[in-house]
DNA sequence: TATATATATAATAGTTCGTTTATATATTAA
DNA sequence: TTAATATATAAACGAACTATTATATATATA
């Protein structure tokens, strides 16, 4: 992984909502209206944060109707070190999502 | 290591300069100057980077007559992620630096 | 078909960032 | 003591970033 890239990893990852994006990403496969009540922020902040993720390939998209399912991409070059950085965040839990999907 | 201080030590490496920084700090202690010749940028600059590195603690200093030695922070909590990413850059060589320095 | 839901994107404004240039301070050497 | 070297910092400018607001598209439901 060259040093243009990895920067460009390292600032896709430099932002507290899209650490916890990857943060729950790490546990469980969500769509974007459950990262939004997981989150607590807007739904326009959660795709533009999904977006930079996606620009640099840490997380995969795959529609399934109406919704957009995101998994942490685990081919990624840096994946080991994603989830090394995962491992050094505080724990969260990963409660019933209250159905306000839907 | 809480989310607000782990962004911004992300954003502290995602910088290809800086990167570069901790590549070779990881190598070798250094001062200002060889950093100035080995990265073929300005000192300003470099000293500029290292200031950001140093607020989030990644490098510690040490001051020896009128040059500044900088070493890679192996006390921080996040150390070992840091070597984790430095494995995955391309190797970097330290030859012979050219006595500019003087 | 009309409406509601899920998502993405664009425009805007305020903020942070990186580089350049200029300068200040400390230390050493002449 | 004067000059040179090593380093840090500040100001200025353009670029990149983030949140907000508005809107467009696709899909499902009534």
């Amino acid at each position: 992984m060259d040093f243009k890239k990895t920067e460009s990893i390292l600032r896709a990852l430099g932002e507290q909502n899209r650490l916890k994006i990857i943060t729950y990403l790490s546990m469980k496969t969500l769509c974007v209206c459950e990262l939004v009540e997981i989150l607590d922020i807007s739904q326009p902040q959660v795709s533009q944060h999904l977006r930079k993720l996606r620009e640099v390939e840490l997380v995969t998209e795959e529609k399934r109707g109406r919704w957009v399912y995101y998994s942490l991409n685990n081919i990624h070059a840096l994946y080991p070190v994603v989830l090394h950085i995962v491992s050094t965040l505080p724990l969260v839990q990963l409660n019933e999502i209250r159905a306000i999907c839907d």
